[in-house]
DNA sequence: AGCACA
């Protein structure tokens, strides 16, 4: 009766293999934050990050810094390129600037928490979002921050790797450095699969993997070069999961894009449509398409199905992150 | 603007 599970003592004292022992710097240091930035946005913002220990918001300067300590300076790394030029907050025409700190983010045991926070509580690490404190996790979609977390993400038990525990298969997340308005809203009816266009000429498989690849309902995806430009085609399980991805990332600019916002269509010829032996094939005209997706296409006279969700409660702090596209890109008019 | 693969 005394025996404690084994695999408890793994969750409670997570001892990351070889995090303190590194004198290497492993702190960012990001400005750029509208002067009213909360602490816990800054928390917010990176707790999904791979490798996410700590972080903290320094308001003694002319404008708030902030500072976040993660597991290994590669992870540092990639969560600063990552942050870098990400559109804050739009209205206030923020955009971040991220850097390696100059040394690393002291954590008291209390971590980054406020004073009034349970002090006997560990630190949010990597760790804790096994633990959602708000709502489900598929709830928690904001467009800068692609849903690498929940579903996918390896609990602290696997040996860290440069990419914090993913597996090989897998790439690191990519969060949008920020939204262009997108230029030609010409498009195709909706559909499963997305055409990704107006890609820089240096952007990589990989980049699009890892912005695309954590989006609920992706399922594959294909990168095209076509000389000047590349393209991309994106599968999803169903219309309504792209048509969500259609709506968030529209206008997601890269740090590779050289051009503006990628433009998001759907698909002129969408995974799945064509099937060998499907015999008569009396169906390529326009409205309706195959028995299967029919009730699919249901969905698309009720966009806002796809929506909601993806807002999450009233309460959640992400939504600030990156406001809603559905207030900024669609029922904005062109503002340059 | 550029729409492949099954």
């Amino acid at each position: 009766m005394a025996a404690p599970p084994a695999q408890y003592a793994q969750w409670s004292a997570p001892a990351p293999p070889a995090d303190t022992s590194h004198d290497e710097v492993r702190t960012i240091f990001v400005l750029g934050f509208p002067p009213d930035v909360k602490e816990r946005e800054l928390q917010n913002l990176l707790r999904w990050w791979p490798g996410y220990e700590a972080s903290q918001m320094n308001f003694k300067g002319d404008q708030p810094m902030g500072f976040a300590l993660f597991s290994t300076a590669a992870m540092a790394m990639a969560a600063r390129d990552a942050l870098q030029n990400l559109v804050f907050d739009s209205e206030t025409n923020s955009v971040l600037r991220a850097e390696m700190a100059k040394k690393n983010l002291y954590v008291k045991r209390g971590g980054s928490e406020p004073a009034t926070y349970d002090p006997s509580k560990r630190m949010r690490t990597g760790g804790d979002y096994s633990a959602p404190q708000y709502a489900a996790p598929s709830a928690f979609v904001p467009p800068a921050a692609p849903t690498w977390g929940p579903q996918s993400y390896i609990p602290p038990s696997a040996p860290y790797d440069p990419y914090g525990g993913y597996s090989v298969a897998q790439v690191p997340p990519v969060a949008p450095a920020g939204y262009a308005p997108v230029q030609n809203t010409k498009d195709n009816p909706p559909c499963n699969t997305l055409f990704i266009g107006n890609l820089g000429e240096a952007t990589s498989e990989a980049e699009l993997r890892g912005l695309f690849s954590g989006q609920p309902g992706f399922r594959q995806m294909k990168v095209l070069r076509q000389g000047k430009s590349t393209v991309c085609f994106i599968e999803f399980g169903d219309v309504s999961t792209a048509m969500s991805v259609h709506q968030n990332l529209q206008g997601a600019v890269l740090t590779t894009s050289d051009r503006g916002g990628m433009r998001i269509q759907y698909s002129k010829n969408p995974y799945g449509r064509k099937r060998e032996g499907m015999g008569t094939g009396a169906q390529q005209s326009d409205g309706v398409v195959a028995p299967t997706q029919a009730s699919q296409v249901k969905l698309e006279t009720t966009p806002a199905t796809a929506v909601p969700e993806l807002n999450g409660g009233p309460e959640i702090a992400l939504a600030p992150v990156l406001p809603p596209p559905s207030s900024v890109k669609s029922e904005q008019p062109q503002a340059v």
